[in-house]
DNA sequence: ACCTTGACGGTTC
DNA sequence: GGAACCGCCAAGG
């Protein structure tokens, strides 16, 4: 039963955290990777996002532009793609965009007690 | 098995 | 502010 469990990427895991992640709020790519259980490992997280399944992962979508820097900053460069559709969808949430940056203070998401149990799962 | 790549983060200047 | 540097280490070539 056991013999097939070894291949077990940490991406699941990130999606699955980042999916945790409520409509409005964002969070920091290391804030998800220690959430996750990677501490330290931000750019893991970033490596995840841009390998996220069409169609989302276990019939959810992965709310990928709620993540972004530790400055609060949109991680894409400037008005490529993806800089533009990450603003807008969440400028879409009420989260105010001002140029490339988001005030963390207003926005980033903090977990309650309860949730941190849960998701340090024991 | 070795080497390079990263949607990062913190420190420093 | 912001730019340069370096540490982190799983994943993919």
């Amino acid at each position: 039963m056991a013999t097939t469990e070894s291949i077990k990427p940490h991406y699941e895991q990130i999606w699955q955290t980042v999916q945790l992640i409520p409509k409005g709020k964002v969070a920091c790519y290391g804030q998800i990777a220690d959430l996750a259980g990677l501490p330290g490992r931000a750019r893991l997280v970033g490596k995840a996002l841009s390998k996220i399944p069409k169609g989302g992962w276990q019939g959810k979508l992965v709310p990928w532009y709620r993540v972004i820097n530790s400055q609060g900053k949109i991680s894409f460069p400037i008005n490529s793609p993806y800089f533009l559709e990450q603003k807008q969808l969440l400028q879409g949430e009420n989260i105010v965009v001002l140029g490339v940056k988001i005030k963390l203070k207003d926005f980033q998401w903090q977990p309650d007690y309860t949730e941190l149990l849960f998701l340090l799962k024991f």
